[in-house]
DNA sequence: CGCCAGGGTAGAC
DNA sequence: GTCTACCATGGC
């Protein structure tokens, strides 16, 4: 018996997940789609105003924050309307864009890691092997699957069962040191993603690591950290922002950041999809 | 076969 | 501070 969960607002599923913040979601048929959330793994359709899911267990908390139901997007979106005018045309174009809220914060890093020079599609399958080669298996309706291990289980592992996975530009050892500093206690990824951790202190944090970068970082923060402020600048964003600066003296790094921020305001990583999504799209039709 | 992909880093100035 | 070569793999 499925389960079903009221969304209550305007959503698209197959819009939210072929989106590029998370790269584990395969295709079923009908519509299904499989996913493996924290350790869950789930099989997710949308019925109009309803998500239906089989899974072992309920799972509506989990998807309700993941999806950020919990939130009234019509207010988000009409307070980044009021500040800037393009933006305003990309609410219209993307109504269902939304920015997820992944729930395992060192899962997000390790596919982040990955995704330095590299497509998408290969950054998904870099995270399944990942998965498959160190983690649980979990099964489903005869589909076997695994979670994501943990920073433990990788250190265990050690790097050379990472580096046996060819996963190119050495991302084995910015995966593995990623995993040491967290089993180390210098990386609490549950507490950046409180509250009373602010963007700027995950960021740092973040950034401390290698491979890290302030681009990477902002797509943590953004996606897992819960850090709505966060705004990754990517070659597309990078393109985006252009508007803004036409004489071409467009800040670069921190600075851009931050001159984003406050023109945003504090849903700055929302607008940040919008454009990126514009961009990316852009150059797809071409 | 040759090109390049949604960055980061070290090393050079 | 800013610029650049290089990284190593898979997909087309």
């Amino acid at each position: 018996m499925p389960h079903r969960l009221i969304i209550g607002q305007p959503f698209d599923l197959h819009a939210v997940l072929d989106g590029t913040q998370d790269f584990r979601w395969c295709q079923m048929s009908d519509g299904w789609r499989s996913g493996v959330l924290n350790g869950n793994l789930l099989h997710l359709r949308q019925l109009d105003g309803a998500l239906e899911y089989r899974a072992k267990a309920n799972l509506d908390h989990l998807l309700i924050s993941y999806f950020r139901l919990d939130e009234d997007v019509e207010i988000l979106r009409a307070e980044l309307s009021a500040r800037d005018a393009h933006v305003a045309k990309l609410v219209k174009r993307y109504p269902y864009l939304r920015v997820l809220r992944q729930p395992d914060p060192w899962e997000c890093t390790a596919a982040y890691v990955c995704s330095a020079t590299n497509s998408v599609d290969s950054i998904g399958k870099m995270v399944e092997k990942v998965a498959k080669t160190l983690g649980r298996p979990v099964e489903l309706d005869g589909e076997v699957r695994y979670a994501f291990p943990s920073p433990q289980r990788v250190v265990e592992a050690g790097v050379e069962t990472l580096e046996r996975l060819r996963l190119g530009m050495d991302r084995h050892t910015k995966i593995f040191a990623a995993a040491q500093r967290i089993c180390a206690g210098r990386l609490d990824l549950r507490r950046l993603s409180q509250p009373e951790a602010c963007y700027a202190e995950a960021k740092r944090r973040l950034m401390a690591c290698r491979g890290i970068g302030n681009k990477i970082a902002d797509c943590i923060a953004l996606f897992a950290l819960d850090k709505m402020e966060a705004f990754p600048v990517d070659r597309w964003v990078e393109r985006a922002m252009k508007r803004y600066f036409p004489s071409g003296n467009q800040p670069v790094g921190d600075e851009l950041v931050m001159w984003a921020q406050d023109h945003f305001g504090r849903y700055a990583g929302y607008a940040n999809q919008l454009l990126f999504r514009e961009q990316r799209d852009r150059s797809y039709q071409r």
